[in-house]
RNA sequence: GGGGACGUGGCGGAACGGUAGACGCGGCGGACUCAAACUCCGCUCAUGGAAACAUGGUGUGGGUUCGACUCCCACCGUCCCCA
């Protein structure tokens, strides 16, 4: 079929390869790996140890972008690279297919986002596709098909069951031009993180998960993460945010049955704290006032916080505000009465809503003092301040207690414990852990999600929806504009059902879940994409998983991958699947810029991957945005660079090409090409590349390094062979073992041309040949270049035997003229020999 | 303010304590061509030199080492995360 070398084409052509070779991983559905889950079957277990390679799903806008291509196209090199070292490989693709961009076309149009999601799932598979991604398509999933979203619900109930999710009134993050509850994670800098407006605080009923109860998990388990980039683990080291402290009650001075809790991280300062302060949102605040004369200022001051972004409140640089209630509560340390304000700086989110203030000792309690003129107390002095030395400015550094009544002259640290020990001896509070990670609050008041399968009884409360009535399926609405509510309210037949557990009429739920929810297990579901029993079967999840290799794009460092982080753990905690964590290794990849920015349609700096690929080819694209650079780093986008890489495709076509004759000859054995340097040369080489191409692609993730080496050996293939018209056995063999090495490593990069080169020179099916082995007899030269050095100073270079001795070396290297030149007829103090590399001359007294 | 990453030719970058600048882009020169495109060959860190070669050179300043782009300290700059 496909013709020998001489009768290739003289032009490469990548359109039509490109197809044709498409067009057969399809036919026999080359990509697809078992096990699968299926209904009412068994699913044997292989033997050949399995390697499960996953990209971070796309969200399907109907056109991928280059940070898709670089993703998929890293992926796909090292599903390729396992298949060929004897795993069975599971590179499985899907869509991220709920969410707000669909929903906001279809509030322009009308037209229903399901319409949309699908034309553009359509669009985006045909681009994947064209790229030539070795994907198994047999097990592709969209997390809103009711197939799919059918699981997500069940999960949801899972979690339910467990006391994981619950509904609870909160402040929560308002987006006014979204009109929608969003996390805090999604609040950026005060502002929408998709939209940019203003978030404002609202109090709503709204649905959490308790991901707080798995903080500590999450992070212990990071131990169990040694293949995950550092800069990943300290981010959600520092969002999780643990710190040691204390719990200390507070009662009011005028009525102790009233308590209010505080965590502190400084229980050792307690008796500097002079005044107390409650965040606008805490729900004891009217209670206080109600009836005092301070009622008025208070309110007015809470309904000015509410309007005030979160991130403003908590800046450093912006004035200390707030507002007495004219209440008190005792100092339990001092016994002492101190006044309650309340203060926009203190966030009902953080802690419990309420802190005991420490002016002498936290920045921001003492210019709050300041600003209010509220007593400063010192009970810290660091070494050589008297106890009574008046503070001038905070200390927040380390000292010894004074003004602190038994816990005088302990450091901060020993006075910490004592206060813990005190608090907990009187139970006016106990030493305890914090985090500084949220609940997360999965609820949104939109239309295109999966729906909260939950029913509202008027008798009987929250009753879940049963299992077997599931999925609750989104009904079809006339308006997807928010109105405040989820537009799933107009949907009155749809609303309105009947109690599960009583019968009575009832409501249905009408939040929908964050799509966060939807991708936190999507990689549990491709093992099982269309069963009905469950959402996965633990036998084929646990062969699967852990995903051996997750890549994706940093800017997940902390949400979905948290996210992902946990629902496996409490999936593990239930009994569905083996392991704890969904990722043993990650890798996350750079972004591609173009003139300087990232690239977006509202710069006008977007390059559309399919222009690429119908200018260049797929395999030329592919090959180019890893060539770029480190993977890891952001990389600027340049159309001259993408043609050096088609410029090489074609020399590797040339070389292929230009092959002398159509057959090949063989592997060569060290005595076929005795007495021909230069083909020893060439297939030592290809040995070599061999080795670095692996290392690059297993070990280091390096694949502009490995692209590079690649070209190294067709620049040498091809000078050679343009050298010779040598038609002699020697230079036949090392040619075509330099082309078929050059074929057989480039094809993870550019799979297409590298299987019709490999089909014209009488291979078969390189997708399954074994990856090549570096013949351990051409790795080692029969000469090497050491490099000679005076006092460090590189002055002269000498071939020689790699088996030389050390002696023999050294008197070599005194012996050139450029070194004794160099020495000035000093005599050697010391030499140093690095085997294979280099010599050292140390002479003088350095 | 705290934590982290990174600073190398005109550009992207290579060099996992041992020849700094591989590979690619761009540039210059040449061959092929009536001409161009394509392709091929050569040169391309700086300074001096026709060349051989010499000297300097990896943000700045110190340190460790026989030897530092690489390790340590400080500073300057850029970026990221958290406040």
């Amino acid at each position: 079929m496909t013709p020998p070398p001489s009768e290739l084409p003289e032009r490469y052509d990548p359109a039509g390869t490109e197809a044709r070779w498409q067009s057969a991983w399809d036919a026999e559905r080359a990509f697809h790996a078992e096990p699968v889950a299926r209904d009412g079957e068994p699913s044997p277990l292989p033997d050949a140890p399995k390697a499960y390679v996953l990209e971070m799903l796309p969200y399907p806008s109907g056109e991928i972008h280059m940070g898709h291509v670089k993703n998929y196209t890293m992926g796909d090199v090292v599903a390729h690279h396992r298949r060929r070292t004897g795993h069975v490989v599971f590179h499985p693709m899907g869509y991220d297919a709920f969410g707000l961009p669909a929903e906001n076309a279809a509030i322009r149009t009308g037209e229903p986002p399901a319409t949309v999601t699908h034309r553009n799932i359509a669009a985006i598979r045909m681009q994947l596709r064209r790229l030539g991604f070795s994907i198994d398509w047999d097990t592709e999933i969209s997390t809103a098909d009711p197939g799919y979203y059918r699981w997500t619900q069940w999960i949801f109930l899972r979690f339910l069951e467990r006391g994981l999710a619950e509904r609870r009134e909160a402040a929560v993050n308002w987006c006014p031009a979204d009109q929608t509850v969003l996390a805090n994670e999604q609040v950026v800098d005060g502002l929408c993180e998709r939209c940019s407006a203003p978030v404002e605080l609202r109090q709503l009923p709204q649905w959490f998960f308790r991901i707080t109860d798995y903080a500590q998990a999450l992070l212990d388990d990071m131990d169990l993460l040694d293949d995950w980039p550092e800069r990943v683990l300290t981010m959600q080291r520092n969002w999780i945010g643990r710190s040691v402290g204390a719990r200390v009650v507070f009662r009011l001075a005028d009525d102790p049955d009233v308590v209010i809790p505080v965590f502190t991280t400084r229980p050792d300062t307690l008796h500097g704290a002079t005044f107390f302060l409650m965040a606008p949102e805490h729900p004891l605040v009217p209670r206080l006032v109600e009836g005092r004369p301070e009622r008025d200022a208070v309110m007015s001051y809470l309904a000015g916080a509410a309007r005030t972004a979160v991130a403003e409140r908590s800046s450093m640089e912006r004035p200390k505000t707030g507002v007495s209630t004219g209440r008190h509560v005792t100092n339990p340390a001092t016994g002492e009465q101190i006044p309650i304000w309340v203060a926009d700086y203190v966030l009902m989110d953080y802690g419990t809503g309420a802190i005991m203030a420490v002016p002498g000792h936290d920045e921001r309690d003492f210019a709050f003092a300041r600003a209010h003129g509220l007593t400063v107390r010192r009970v810290i002095a660091p070494e050589g301040v008297p106890a009574d030395a008046p503070l001038e400015e905070v200390w927040a550094g380390p000292g010894r207690l004074v003004n602190s009544g038994p816990l005088d002259g302990m450091t901060v640290d020993e006075a910490g414990d004592a206060m813990c020990a005190l608090l907990a001896a009187r139970g006016d509070g106990e030493a305890t852990v914090g985090y500084r990670l949220r609940d997360w609050l999965i609820s949104r008041q939109r239309y295109w999600g999966a729906p909260i399968p939950v029913v509202n009884c008027d008798v009987c409360g929250v009753v879940p929806v049963p299992d077997a009535d599931l999925p609750v399926l989104l009904p079809h609405v006339d308006d997807y504009a928010p109105r405040g509510q989820s537009p799933l309210a107009a949907a009155l037949d749809w609303v309105s059902t009947t109690c599960p557990a009583c019968g009575a009429p009832a409501r249905r739920e009408t939040d929908t879940m964050d799509t966060f929810v939807d991708s936190s297990w999507y990689f549990l579901r491709y093992t099982a994409p269309d069963l009905t029993e469950g959402p996965f079967r633990r036998e084929v999840a646990d062969y699967w998983l852990p995903v051996d290799q997750y890549i994706g794009g940093v800017e997940h460092a902390i949400l979905h991958l948290l996210y992902a982080r946990f629902f496996t753990k409490v999936l593990h905690d239930l009994g569905l699947v083996g392991t704890r964590e969904p990722f043993a290794r990650l890798f996350t990849q750079g972004m591609i810029h173009h003139h300087g920015a990232k690239m977006s349609k509202s710069r006008g700096n977007v390059v559309p991957p399919d222009e690429i690929i119908q200018r260049f080819g797929a395999d030329t694209l592919r090959l180019y945005i890893l060539f770029m650079g480190p993977a890891a780093d952001d990389a600027e986008w340049s159309d001259s660079g993408v043609e050096g890489q088609r410029r090489f495709l074609d020399r590797v076509w040339r070389l292929v090409r230009g092959l002398p004759g159509d057959v090949d000859p063989g592997r060569p054995s060290a005595d076929d090409l005795a007495g021909d340097a230069a083909a020893l040369a060439l297939v030592r080489k290809a040995e070599a590349t061999v080795a670095k191409v692996s290392q690059d692609i297993a070990e280091r993730f390096s694949f502009h390094t490995a692209i590079s080496a690649i070209q190294e050996l067709v620049n040498h293939a091809t000078r050679d062979g343009a050298e010779g018209a040598r038609d002699t056995a020697p230079v036949r063999m090392a040619s075509w073992h330099a082309a078929r090495t050059t074929v057989s490593l480039l094809f993870p990069f550019a799979p297409h041309i590298a299987s019709e080169l490999w089909a014209a020179m009488g291979g078969d099916r390189l997708w399954e040949e074994p990856w090549p082995q570096a013949d351990p007899e051409f790795l080692t030269a029969d000469i090497v270049t050491i490099v000679v050095q005076v006092n460090g100073k590189v002055r002269d270079r000498a071939d020689v035997s790699p088996d030389i001795t050390d002696e023999d070396l050294i008197a070599l290297a005194l012996a050139l003229p450029k070194v004794q030149a160099a020495m000035g007829g000093a005599e050697p103090a010391r030499t140093i020999v690095v085997p294979g590399r280099l010599v050292n001359v140390v002479v003088g007294g350095t």
